[in-house]
DNA sequence: GTGGATTTCTACAACGATTGACCTCCGCTG
DNA sequence: CAGCGGAGGTCAATCGTTGTAGAAATCCAC
């Protein structure tokens, strides 16, 4: 049924070897040769088994990308790119959906799917970089997302702090002067872009009011529209609210729409990724956009690098954003 | 580096095959063999190699789901439960973006990743059923979507035309007259569509108006957006709009609001599929909610099922869904 | 305590592709 | 004509796991 490695060269009138020399690129070989192998190898639509291949080779050019979550936009989007670009280089992608759950994480850490995979790129939510060094798998690692490295690994990382920071500072120079953060919970994420927010309120003399702090429980439209009733339940609301992200945004939206109050005018809303969502919302989110492109590509070339045993220093790098103005801040 | 089945075996003091025999839950093994064993393994962190046993034994427990992209809403969420559906039954995803080109669609068939892949779930938007049958990989298959299978394969689909008779029946309930259909392009999902929505209206006594049906050129946003200009250009623009998906709809939305058109008071809207952002949008969309859970669970069962050698004749399992009726036409 | 059945475990050979060592042609060059 | 290098072939070993067949240990009844 399956047709393999000897069905190709009895067809082609050569040797096993030879096929494999042809698929392998190596260098002596005859253009005449090197058309009937390729010729037999069409006709009989030959594909290497992976398995066999990884297994003497120690290598299959499949690597992991360990997500929390495939559903949410931003991840998608991300999981798209980052397929897309490891698709370019002829590398395949698998995804793993952690949950956000550490034994999950652990999991893919540890078991690296029985050395199928060559490399992970890994946005951890649970596992704190500490961690990750004694769960050293022998295989490379590239992070996203906030969390340190450390030195320890390679990492892919928005500069959250300054990004938050401009995120913020574009609100005051609206005039606001009540400005809520939304998402600042436990994580490394939170933490981070707290930092830059608060910075902004500190540069432009405005008073830190923990109050206008949100945490919630998670980082979905639930918990945005969650936090901004709390928020308005306040004596003093806030006139503007910066959320950590754009799915926390848009439940905010949603909140501010079903109060009743309009944005800008009333409340101005800002989030973080420019999912696709917040581009046809009404109205329109502004937002920190990261360029996916960019991280996806530099990510899996990263990876690669590392994969080819280029034993560097590990790399630790920033990918660029712009700060999109649209209807939410900007009526 | 990698620790191997005789790592384990020599630390048990057993045979490899014992090793192996306790992995697989072999029947005859003494209580007091197999604890050693366990107790070698989790000592050494013991994985066993994924590529060597899917070689010897000739499957991997990977599924292949290949879908037009990851990135939309509707197929990441429903990506993100057919890898959910799996992982409880110990198999692993491999997600393929085919880009709804027909070429990597049929790279997905023929290819079939190099043997590695014990089947897979195929949600096809450019390969014609017909072709399918010549591009047989001799591996189970099971379809998603509307293109009819025709005996040849599994399928789990919903009931389009139903569905969509339904949709359109409710804007009929609501005495909209001028009833527009945004999706009804070249693809099978809009020509099943369209059927539902054009019977629902000969049954509601309504004319049927070549003006109102839009093709558009895709089922994103923007291909919503652009639609819903067109249908506000009319002479007589719809009073009622029903797109073949929430993307669409949510585009409409989108240029509605920047018409300064009311919803549902100007134009009710109704969606299909149920994406998240959907819920959260203001209006809240109105739209056939699949069971997605439902779906992947079966889709997936299916597909084992098949793995496993069952031979029967083809299924063709239909989705149950509701009509969620939200602001978008319930103001 | 012997014969035979049964249980428990072990050697060995695959699965398919790759790689290395070594050999054979053939055509050229000097 | 000796010698060289390019193009390709042969053979065997290897990756880690599992199916097959058989050896060894255990059990039971007489």
């Amino acid at each position: 049924m399956a047709t393999r490695l000897s069905d190709v060269a009895a067809r082609a009138g050569v040797s096993v070897k030879t096929v494999s020399n042809v698929i392998n690129d190596y260098p002596h070989i005859t253009a005449r040769t090197r058309e009937k192998v390729e010729a037999a190898i069409a006709a009989l639509g030959y594909r290497p088994n992976v398995s066999a291949r990884s297994l003497r080779k120690g290598r299959s050019d499949f690597i992991a990308l360990a997500l929390p979550e495939m559903g949410s936009p931003y991840f998608a989007e991300l999981g798209a790119e980052i397929s897309r670009a490891a698709k370019r280089r002829g590398i395949t992608v698998l995804i793993d959906q952690t949950e956000g759950e550490p034994a999950a994480e652990q999991l893919v850490l540890d078991g690296m799917r029985g050395q199928l995979i060559d490399g992970i790129i890994f946005s951890p939510l649970a596992t704190a970089p500490a961690k990750l060094t004694s769960a050293d798998t022998g295989k490379p690692l590239v992070l996203l997302g906030e969390r340190p490295a450390g030195g320890q690994f390679d990492r892919v990382a928005v500069d959250s702090v300054q990004a938050s920071y401009d995120a913020t500072t574009h609100l005051v120079s609206l005039g606001r002067h009540r400005i809520a953060a939304i998402g600042v919970g436990g994580t490394s994420t939170g933490a981070v872009r707290r930092k830059g927010y608060r910075k902004a309120l500190k540069d432009a003399g405005l008073p830190h009011d923990p109050a206008l702090e949100l945490a919630g429980t998670g980082y979905h439209r639930p918990d945005g529209a969650a936090s901004m009733r709390e928020l308005l339940a306040l004596p003093e609301p806030p006139d503007a609210v910066f959320c950590f992200n754009d799915l926390l945004a848009l439940g905010a939206l949603r909140t501010l729409a079903d109060a009743g109050l309009r944005v800008p005018d009333d409340v101005a809303v800002v989030g973080f990724d420019d999912i696709e969502d917040g581009r046809y919302h009404s109205p329109t989110l502004t937002t920190i956009s990261p360029d996916k492109e960019w991280l996806a590509d530099n990510a899996v070339a990263l990876l690669l690098d590392r994969i080819a045993g280029n034993d560097d220093t590990h790399r630790d790098l920033t990918v660029p954003y712009t700060l999109e103005i649209r209807e939410s801040t900007a009526g």
